[in-house]
DNA sequence: ACATAAAATTACGTATACATTAATAAATTA
DNA sequence: TAATTTATTAATGTATACGTAATTTTATGT
């Protein structure tokens, strides 16, 4: 078992607790913790140097969060994305994102509200014609968590952060393998002028096309290069 | 401080957290903790007859779940829900339970699958009959249930229970101020119709306007009703 | 009385001890 | 040897102890 050094920095003002929390779920994220691999409270006890008590606390939130499943006396183990989980997750995300373009439409929102997501297309075109994907996928990501903050749903934009985290895994790992995301800067556009001129069915209807399109390309990669799990 | 009887019942072979857990979310589901009050987890840990640490364990499990929030000197906090906070509940359930009837209508389900939802149909037309609105809640929860459950995605079937735990208190408060829910009957037997018949979008649509309809009846009553909060 | 400071209280966060019980290994028997 | 039972080990669930920090109370001075 491995002592960490550079996570295990001090936990500020924060409980143990919050610290295990950010630190173990960066670690399944970061996918350093491997998915299907089972960890026990001892082990991530000594792992974070701290004792068993805020260990259990932290698992019990993040099963809560549908990262890990705890065993009683197999640890915890980090849930494993097959395809299909991929499917559902993306199947929740366009449905509430397409709603929350739709919520934003409605709201005839001042200019200045679209800064961010402006800000975020622009930075996906230099990220293209720079070819890194790596900060291209970072402003995709603000884009998308803009458009749920302007459907002003903070139930949605929990869910929306909750599997945004869950999914970023199998994210970073078919970045290198897709398309170049050429028509996905284009859609986003189209699906941020229908916000600004209130016209919810369409910005609806076009952010709804938009990612399910992106759903099937990934679902697709996963299967095509034998990801059977994540 | 009450010391409960009836609920504080053994815990069979589950643990302490988990009958804590199951134990605080039914006195909060029934409003027996009331919304906004302020509970130490000393004081919870002697009404339960158990220590603190299992109960610490149930409350961070239900603060991840969105029914409490943990203040530390100030104790666990039973959320309140305001007409808002409704409002974004019932808007995230008719999202997630239009594309189950979609997905399920895609899906072609064999006769056999159907049975509970029919039932449901069945009980809610009796208990309509009955004036016994009690029993129609009942059914009709367990139609909506039935129809996520059919649409085969196990995350929407986890939001959908999680929400419909946090809307029961706002239900039942309203259940007898509401006009009689002859209406919802009809809509629902068609929404099934669609499903069997295998059309998706037609599905997805009636769904979609009935469960519109029923959030802004409930809203109205709220607000009409002067809950504030609930 | 009011504001401020000091002291006392107390709720929490965490470590630790320990009983329980599941998992594993060892031993016994057919 | 294979199956079954018994013993051993070890991980968990829970209670408890205790230091720390926030809150409340008391005391003090204006």
């Amino acid at each position: 078992m491995v002592k960490l050094n550079a996570v295990t920095a001090a936990p500020k003002g924060t409980s143990n607790t919050q610290h295990a929390l950010s630190v173990l779920k960066e670690l399944i994220l970061e996918n350093r913790l491997a998915s299907g691999s089972n960890h026990l409270e001892s082990e991530l006890a000594e792992m974070l140097g701290m004792s068993r008590t805020p260990i259990r606390e932290a698992t019990l939130i993040l099963e809560a969060q549908g990262l890990v499943e705890v065993k009683p006396r197999h640890g915890v183990r980090v849930l494993p994305l097959s395809p299909g989980d991929m499917t559902e997750i993306y199947d929740v995300l366009t449905e509430l994102e397409s709603l929350s373009a739709e919520l934003a439409a409605n709201k005839q929102l001042p200019e200045e509200e679209f800064e961010v997501a402006e800000r975020a297309i622009q930075e996906m075109q230099v990220a293209l014609e720079n070819n890194d994907l790596k900060a291209w996928a970072v402003a995709d990501e603000l884009f998308h968590s803009e458009l749920v903050r302007l459907g002003g749903n903070s139930r949605i934009v929990g869910i929306f952060l909750n599997y945004s985290d869950q999914v970023r895994r199998a994210k970073t790992l078919t970045l290198n393998l897709r398309p170049k995301p050429t028509k996905s800067n284009e859609a986003h556009s189209k699906v941020l002028k229908a916000v600004r001129d209130g016209d919810a069915d369409l910005a609806r209807q076009l952010h709804r096309a938009h990612r399910i399109q992106a759903k099937e390309m990934l679902v697709k990669l996963l299967e095509d290069y034998g990801f059977h799990s994540v």
